[in-house]
DNA sequence: GACGGATCATTGAAAATGTCAACGATTGGT
DNA sequence: ACCAATCGTTGACATTTTCAATGATCCGTC
């Protein structure tokens, strides 16, 4: 589990797809996914049902179909995950302010319990995930990312 | 098609999860591959297959387990994806050069030609989706990735 | 030099995910 | 009051992922 673990660079990273960026955010990615869904385990979590979770904590009300978007899920999917949490009683739907069609997905007591734990397990994965970048990196990296999505 | 067409800001990036890495991650790698999906279209390749033969093209005679570890696949998926391309004449397998157990995924000519014109397209991708970022930012997201990969 | 455990590509089945069309309820514009 | 569009939901279908099992081959040990 130590930084020299995940250090072993394989022969193929010389290929000039190891410059392609689609291929370093896939790769990155997975990896990522899976120390999270592994760390998100022990609270019953994985990163999609995670991440319902946390913007159902965040405050802003979010709408199934905002979820949708923002997680790039099909409306469909967003059903699943909100009526599994709702199930476990995490999460409940309350109808939209304005519009009677969409519903605000919003976190009970219970929810954001459990949110406060796991956010902190998936802040640990991200630190390790980014173990070999400064602080000062993974910071340039956060920024950029932001940029690259929302210019 | 514009860049201001995708600088849409979500109401939803204001939450913490916006900041997340593998939020991040996902984001910009979902987004990515639909662009590099839609430009492979062309070809009669996806993401997948023009990842495998552009390794078959690097001169590095990947093994499919090289193959499969380096893109995050099962070996299953490789053998599947390298028996679509050998049976289009794009690639062709060999036998391992020192164990006999393994097989060497080469490129043909005309493997070689289509992945001169896809590698162009995904290259094109890639500028449109980093529209954002001036060429130096995308440098050194490229050099991030790549550190915090492979340290 | 033969044995035994490990590794490789391959097959096939099962589970999870992604994609899409259709529906009722509701909205907003004409 | 009507019509087109949007929202959540359901269900069907395709793709992808995951995993166990297999034969061939390798490697270390006796």
């Amino acid at each position: 589990m130590s930084v020299q673990d995940e250090a072993v660079v394989p022969r193929l990273a010389e290929a000039a797809i190891a410059d392609d960026v689609g291929l370093l955010l896939a790769k990155l990615h997975a990896a990522g996914s899976v120390l999270n869904n592994k760390a998100l385990a022990e609270f019953g979590l994985r990163e999609r049902s995670y991440s319902v979770l946390r913007l159902a904590c965040s405050g802003l009300e979010p709408t199934q179909r905002e979820l949708a978007e923002f997680l790039s899920l099909d409306p469909s999917q967003i059903v699943a995950l909100v009526d599994e949490l709702e199930g476990r009683g995490l999460v409940y739907r309350e109808q939209g302010r304005t519009d009677r069609r969409q519903k605000i997905v919003l976190a009970t007591p219970e929810g954001e319990r459990l949110h406060a734990g796991a956010s902190a397990a998936i802040a640990a994965c991200e630190h390790e995930q980014l173990a070999a970048l400064t602080d000062a990196e993974a910071a340039t990296l956060r920024k950029l990312l932001r940029k690259a999505l929302w210019a």
